[in-house]
DNA sequence: GCCAACGTTGGC
DNA sequence: GCCAACGTTGGC
């Protein structure tokens, strides 16, 4: 099982929308990104991926399991751009932002601190370990 | 709202 | 295949 994280911008599709799908999930559409998708054909069933607000709040919030292999975004005609489906897994009890990741001596070589700009990207297994410490949430 | 960093596009 | 121009992202 491999580990992901996942960037939405809140006032558009943020953690309680996620969590407004339920257990059936959906797409995370919308990539336009080929590292990003790339990322996404790599993903099996099962895989497992935090959900990060970007620009507001800038903040990890919860963890989503993704139930759909990759295939195309249905939101194009484009055939180059393909997703996931994804359903909220559970809710950290503790948000963890950007600047604590930034100041944890061991998180300075994540994606997310090294390449912020790329909107899916994996996770090392003690990198989320520790973040699920951080979020008191289990792993 | 600004701007740096990065990715993509298109002319040559 | 290079690189300048442009567009987008996201932290500040």
């Amino acid at each position: 099982m491999a580990l992901w994280l996942f960037k939405s911008e809140p006032d558009v599709f943020g953690w309680p929308d996620q969590v407004a799908l339920g257990d059936t999930g959906g797409e995370w559409h919308g990539i336009r990104n080929y590292q990003a998708r790339n990322n996404m054909r790599l993903m099996q069933l099962g895989d497992r991926g935090f959900f990060y607000h970007s620009s507001i709040g800038k903040e990890i919030v919860g963890i989503v399991e993704v139930i759909g292999p990759s295939h195309p975004d249905s939101t194009t005609d484009d055939p180059r751009w393909d997703c996931v489906n994804v359903r909220a897994q559970r809710p950290f009890a503790h948000a963890v932002t950007l600047d604590k990741i930034r100041n944890h001596p061991a998180l300075t070589e994540m994606v997310l601190v090294k390449n912020s700009r790329l909107s899916v990207q994996p996770v090392r297994p003690e990198e989320w370990d520790i973040i699920c410490a951080l979020g008191q949430t289990e792993p």
